[in-house]
DNA sequence: GCCGTTTTCGGCCCGACTGTTTTCAGTCG
């Protein structure tokens, strides 16, 4: 088993911890943490990179030290210089550390004078109050660790949509606290990640204090950890965390900027910002004293010499490279999507008609819908035979004779059988305009078998897409194990497309192998996979997830016409 | 441990809040 590029992302990460906990030189932890990042992102696998010969010392990053190290790993499956750290501090101070209000000099101090190795060790010693013995410890410490002893830890993330519904009615509440009603959450969420670790929350107001009243107050507030004159942080009913920052006007642009991050895209443009002799914070940019900007993010990215980066692409992946260089990408917007390629009705597990689905596509002012039901594998959803299909497609002909404006495109989400066969045959798959291409079953295959089977399905002329590649449901199902770059090199190769799947629950492909795929040259749809006439609102995920994959129009089939996407859809 | 028209040494983002302290270290984001 080749050595994945999140097994050694988790060394790094251990190997960092261990070393600020040891008191090490705190930038050399930080470089195994920042390694640990560029690893994990890194969308092609370490293993085939070392085995192509690749110089990783040429990542960001990375030096020499690190890339023979990286190698010594993928060749033992080891780590030396964790091993010898585990041996000095032996237990679970990974753990320990991870408990709120506990970093690596408590741990240190925690290990060096009680012996705590283990969480077991710590809950005795707050049982038997030898904590308050320790200088900087005292009872809040003491009752703030029993109780996080006491629940399980598990760092729940909230899938967008989620965090979504609750970021809505939270603005509702504050909106009129705010100047001018500004009110905005910035953070991941701005950034719109798949998930959302909790909302920051950024408002203009006068006196921060009564604002943070204001949030203490909200109905669904669970409890309040932090109350501040310019932060509060509450914890919602649902476990969502809530950080509320209140900022002068004339800092809006560079809190904006700096609570929308991410964090290590600020920390890029505070390396640009200090290179000209200035500094940047959350109140501005200051030569000096004196401010030289702060009001909108647009005028800071200006000071520095760049264009202004959409939220979606601020991940430090090479984008400020890109500003620098003039040639950030057009990203797609939602206006471009011209029709949605993967919808069901009721002759599967859809809950409206035909009819009802191609009119509400067509209220969104789509040219165009592909009825997609399932196959008959999917028996669960009263998945389609030959038979169905067949007077199906004698349906969508009538229909289509009825509509103006809008073409409904005959096609099926087909089953990738075990074997990378088609639940349905050739015959009847030639007779549609598209096919997509799922796996629904058999989750547990190996990673070489799945990556065949659905290799084995794109061998399949008629296969248009392959649906959610990935497979994963969020918080729910990890995506099956998946050569995901040989999967995408066979779509370039077949001339076939991958699903962004636009389902808040599945956003798959994900926007890091969005980016790998258009960086391959295989062009995506992203499509909702509406059950209903309200799914097909989704499709603004889709497009969030597109956007942090550096998506352009032209890097969508279903941002065509519908003459040139049905040529496209045939090989 | 990384990095480099301030380049092979000496930097490495920066501020708010808490708890414990009596002026600040540690944690957090």
């Amino acid at each position: 088993m080749p050595v994945q590029n999140a097994e050694i992302a988790e060394m790094f990460d251990q190997t960092a911890e261990l070393l600020e906990i040891k008191g090490d030189n705190p930038f050399r932890s930080r470089a195994y943490r920042n390694a640990a990042r560029v690893i994990e992102r890194l969308p092609k696998s370490i293993t085939n990179l070392l085995k192509a010969g690749e110089d990783l010392s040429e990542l960001p990053g990375i030096g020499k030290d690190l890339a023979g190290k990286i190698a010594g790993i993928v060749a033992t499956h080891h780590f030396d210089v964790l091993d010898r750290l585990k041996r000095e501090l032996p237990g679970d101070l990974g753990e320990i550390a991870a408990l709120p209000g506990l970093g690596p000099k408590r741990v240190k101090l925690l290990y060096d004078k009680l012996g705590v190795r283990t969480l077991e060790d710590l809950r005795r010693a707050v049982r038997s109050g030898r904590l308050r013995e320790l200088s900087g410890f005292g009872e809040k410490s003491e009752k703030k660790l029993a109780a996080a002893l006491a629940k399980p830890q598990a760092e729940k993330r909230f899938k967008l949509s989620e965090a979504e519904a609750e970021a809505e009615a939270l603005l509702q509440h504050l909106r009129p606290s705010a100047t001018d009603g500004q009110v905005v959450v910035a953070g991941s969420y701005r950034r719109r990640r798949d998930t959302v670790g909790d909302l920051d929350v950024l408002m203009i107001a006068g006196d921060g204090s009564a604002a943070g009243d204001k949030l203490a107050k909200y109905d669904n507030v669970a409890s309040v950890l932090a109350h501040g004159p310019t932060r509060t942080t509450v914890v919602l009913g649902s476990g969502l965390q809530v950080d509320l920052r209140v900022v002068p006007k004339e800092s809006y642009g560079a809190a904006l900027m700096y609570f929308t991050g991410s964090k290590a895209h600020n920390i890029s443009l505070r390396g640009l910002a200090n290179d000209r002799g200035w500094k940047l914070n959350e109140y501005g940019l200051f030569a000096g004293k004196r401010r030289i900007g702060g009001a909108t993010e647009e005028e800071l990215y200006r000071k520095l010499d760049i264009a202004m980066i959409p939220p979606e692409m601020r991940e430090d992946r090479g984008e400020i490279a890109l500003a620098q260089a003039g040639k950030l990408p057009r990203l797609i917007t939602l206006a471009d999507i011209r029709g949605d390629l993967h919808v069901h009705s009721n002759w599967s597990d859809g809950r409206a008609t035909i009819a009802e689905m191609a009119a509400a596509a067509k209220a969104r002012g789509y040219a165009y819908m592909a009825l997609t039901d399932h196959s008959r594998h999917v028996t669960i959803a009263h998945g389609l035979d030959a038979g169905r299909l067949a007077r199906q497609l004698d349906e969508i002909d009538r229909l289509n004779d009825k509509l103006d404006g809008l073409t409904v495109l005959k096609g099926a989400e087909v089953d990738i059988l075990a074997d990378g066969k088609l639940d349905l045959p050739d015959k009847i798959l030639s007779r549609l305009d598209l096919v997509v291409a799922s796996v629904h079953y058999k989750f547990e295959l190996s990673r070489k078998a799945q990556t065949e089977r659905i290799i084995t399905a794109m061998d399949n002329r008629h296969v248009s897409i392959i649906g959610h590649p990935s497979g994963r449901l969020i918080g729910e199902r990890e995506a099956y194990e998946l050569d995901m770059e040989a999967v995408i090199a066979a779509a370039r190769g077949h001339g076939c497309h991958l699903e962004l799947n636009a389902d808040p629950d599945r956003l798959d492909l994900n926007d890091i192998n969005a980016h790998s795929a258009k960086a391959a040259g295989v062009k995506l749809a992203i499509s909702t996979d509406a059950h209903s006439t309200a799914g097909f609102a989704n499709m603004r995920f889709g497009i969030d997830q597109a956007r942090r994959g550096w998506l352009e129009p032209a890097d969508v089939i279903n941002t065509l016409p519908l003459a040139r996407l049905k040529k496209l859809l045939k090989r």
